[in-house]
DNA sequence: ACCATTCTATGGTCTGACCAAAGGCAGGCC
DNA sequence: GGCCTGCCTTTGGTCAGACCATAGAATGGT
């Protein structure tokens, strides 16, 4: 009933040949697509609300009339961009809901997307600084005592001598993404997470390509690392916001300055 | 041999009954997760870029030991995310190839996100703040003679008496976005759109909502919007930047004040 | 009343088949 | 020779049916 079908299950709007004028093409539409405009109308329309469970795969199936598999790869679709949850058995947490909180799908994303749009290294951070900047300010003005002193720790753990590059790399990034949690602003902190995420790799590869020299310049990141610490233990929005912009500015001039 | 297989395709790190300790839970993973995965790693090291064909789905299933369903439902969810295009036939669009620009996904997938009142509203405008704080003082900077002749007609069709609430709010919509480009922060710039767009039809609702209040608040918001374009004509960053963080906050006082 | 077993519903995966689209290529017609 | 026609190959799109894995629910024995 849902759609017309013509042999081969291929999808039309009409199929008559009585007439030879006004060939329109047919509507094209994969059959999976064709899912996803139920599952959103059911969404748009409030049938279906966060926490909903949708029927069974099989069920829909039969109820659409196409196979189990278009139903899936319907799904997926909709899981990728965290708008459905799946989990197999019987209870309560089990079936296919309507998700409440998509933001890992849109953290990867946005790695994604920086890393194949190839985006101008300068677009990046001054994004970066952009971000870091606001997260920082809030961070100052309302980070809890448990927030700070995970930055301690992370600060702590980055004067071990025994800290590798990739370490100390994961360690940063870390830092970084606490502070942009602690600013409390859900959004902001995940694009800023993603960025920063979308950076780690080529940020290794930069630390190793400095030699020794990068013994010198760890010290001054985690000399900039304790200014910004201290900025937010003061409660010191301005301090924050300006340690972090001249922090992430310096630390990509060791690797792109000709870029910048 | 890119995965250790055990009967019934569950996929496990190690399967030893030997010892009763450290039963450590085996990595949970879906398998088509698994191939995602190895597609983005290719896209993250740069393996793949922009415009390169993957193996096909048959051969792609045979390298990596799994069913082609799973490789297939792997393709939706990133052809979900606007980094994958699928296509069918022989020729050089055919395929399945890495997209170009995964702009118009981020959008949607944000639009979507706010929509579902993910996010609170305050959050969504503090980022609509911060970022168009930076395209507004970038613009004044640099933007080109047709970027502000274009903001001009924007403004002037804004002033039109015919120019209903929907017409009004596509072409405040459009005057933001053209900052946000002339700018020239491609990353930026799709974040701002993204935002922006996300909030067109709650925005539109807003309006409606506020019956004959509408007309004063319309001439509040030609005005603001005429004052951030004499601050780009005459490269006044700090005047854009601080014209359009009131202009944003005074927009959101009318529809979410108790929330902001 | 409690605990172990079995049932059942649901997603996860595989296999193999056929359909549909689109460029490539060869053969035939002018 | 040049062009058109129709088959061939490749590749995604869809389907059908089967079995596995999981986890709550129902069952039954002690």
């Amino acid at each position: 009933m849902p759609y017309a079908r013509v042999k081969g299950s291929r999808l039309v709007e009409f199929d008559s040949d009585e007439d030879s004028t006004s060939w329109r093409p047919v509507a094209r539409a994969r059959t999976y697509e064709l899912v996803i405009d139920r599952v959103e109308e059911q969404i748009l329309t409030g049938g279906l609300r966060v926490g909903d469970r949708l029927p069974a795969e099989r069920d829909l199936a039969k109820m659409l009339d196409v196979s189990r598999a278009a139903v899936r790869e319907a799904f997926r679709a909709l899981e990728a961009q965290g708008v459905l949850r799946m989990g197999v058995g019987t209870g309560p947490d089990s079936g296919t809901t309507v998700a409440a909180l998509p933001s890992p799908a849109l953290t990867r994303l946005l790695r994604l997307h920086v890393a194949l749009a190839n985006f101008p290294v300068a677009d990046v951070v001054r994004a970066r600084i952009m971000l870091e900047r606001e997260s920082a300010r809030r961070a100052a003005a309302r980070a809890r005592a448990e927030d700070l002193e995970r930055l301690g720790e992370l600060l702590d753990a980055m004067d071990d001598p025994d800290c590798d590059r990739q370490r100390f790399n994961d360690l940063d990034t870390e830092f970084h993404v606490r502070i942009a949690e602690a600013g409390g602003n859900r959004l902001v902190a995940d694009m800023t997470i993603a960025i920063r995420e979308s950076m780690r790799k080529p940020l290794l590869e930069v630390f190793d390509r400095l030699g020794d020299d990068w013994f010198a310049i760890a010290d001054d990141l985690r000399a900039d690392h304790r200014s910004i610490y201290r900025a937010l233990l003061d409660g010191d929005a301005d301090g924050a916001e300006s340690c972090t912009e001249a922090h992430i500015r310096s630390f990509y001039r060791h690797g792109w300055a000709d870029e910048l």
